[in-house]
DNA sequence: GACATTATTATGTAGCTACATATTAATCTA
DNA sequence: TAGATTAATATGTAGCTACATAATAATGTC
């Protein structure tokens, strides 16, 4: 046995997918109607539809109402990164956290910033910078911009023992995340911050946060020289 | 009218992460069986049921049978990162693109590409390098390692016209990706493919994939100078 | 012909039932 | 007590119906 019944909407979902590989439905092509492909299959439309959807959310096809299916003229990859509460990244490799506040302080937005949540004109937000520590050693600094008039609570919160970070993460739900990856060369400003080298290639992930179109945070972290990013395994 | 219908799926979502937020369910804890919250919600299971799937998805519960559904302990922030075809890359920025093979071989698996793929021993694979212009500057150099016995076709393919990349996504599906994001500093060698200078800070993506436990292709890709990776907008 | 209005239609959602499956919990051996 | 077997149970899936929604197609009006 397969361990798939006849008509596990995995199944339908794998034969689907295999007309589109051997072209039977090429590039930018219109797929059946789903009741069109359960009577096909004998199977129900609703069994067609759970595998359609993850069709759709792992990039083959593209749905729309009333327009139907439609075979996705690029094929993309489609890959979850998985970016924990730096804590746990640093506890789960046995070593020992650390959070030290650098900085904290009340700004308009500059121009980088409000690009990142495409605001119209500058805001006052909370500045907090601040360096995550894996024994003792520079693991993450952050440079992270709150916003007031979204997150008011964050002025009652001790930054210099909660970490921005997780108080976020464990108050503030978001809507929409935005995240940007990129490398850079280290600078004399960040060898003193993450005692790298001057010249070395830092890994940056920049991430902004919304709830309903109001913002949150935008921050950059840059990582200590030799930091990788994974997928869950 | 808020657009959500009462009982939507997505409005008892949000009442439920609502409940975890506010601690009503604080991490680790057991939450209540579906049938439960359905009837307080006053709707279906299945109802429930979808919601509980879509925080399953973001990370916020994790869900086993019999088990129930608990609180994750670590809240994750999973970002959805969307890798299209390099020629694509290219052409939405409205540039030329060109690939140009630079090598093509048969090789027995080094040790690095076997602990990719985590095989027990050495296997004959093609090797691929491989360079994508954009406007007739380097952009991305990809040295591909590609499993003969899952993908024989390969050999077949004219890697001197057809791009190895796409030939692949457009022919090989696979069950599962590996990806591992990091920055490196520009070397002698790199200087000479990608153009860039020794010491740059360059944007490493490898990535390894399978279909069903048999390896299909780990790869990877150097970007040129200045390169950034986006979420999905 | 241009534009607003109204049908039509394919997907999306909500509700229900019944059964499958995976795991834990309980029970029964040896 | 240890280990295997069986029961209990929460989630997962498949099937059905009915209606909602969005987008296109058809129609009517000027």
């Amino acid at each position: 046995m397969t361990g798939k019944p006849r008509h596990s909407w995995r199944s339908i979902r794998d034969s689907i997918r295999q007309m589109i590989l051997d072209t039977t439905y090429g590039p930018g092509d219109k797929l059946p109607r789903d009741e069109e492909f359960a009577a096909r299959f004998g199977c129900a439309r609703s069994t067609v539809h759970r595998a359609m959807r993850d069709l759709a959310e792992s990039g083959v096809v593209e749905r729309r109402r009333k327009g139907g299916t439609m075979v996705r003229r690029d094929p993309v990859t489609r890959a979850t990164l998985n970016i924990p509460i730096t804590r746990l990244e640093v506890e789960q490799k046995g070593c020992a956290y650390r959070y030290q506040l650098i900085r904290k302080t009340v700004q308009d937005t500059p121009p980088a910033i409000m690009a990142n949540f495409a605001l119209p004109e500058p805001r006052r937000m909370l500045r907090v910078e601040a360096l995550h520590l894996c024994d003792e050693a520079p693991y993450i600094f952050e440079d992270r911009w709150i916003c007031l008039e979204t997150v008011p609570e964050i002025e009652t919160v001790d930054l210099e023992v909660e970490n921005a970070n997780e108080w976020l993460v464990r108050n503030r739900p978001y809507s929409r995340c935005d995240l940007r990856l990129y490398a850079r060369r280290g600078t004399e400003a960040d060898r003193s911050v993450l005692n790298s080298a001057v010249g070395d290639a830092l890994f940056v992930m920049e991430r902004t946060t919304w709830i309903d179109e109001a913002p949150i945070t935008s921050l950059r972290a840059v990582a200590h020289p030799g930091y990788q990013l994974f997928t869950q395994g």
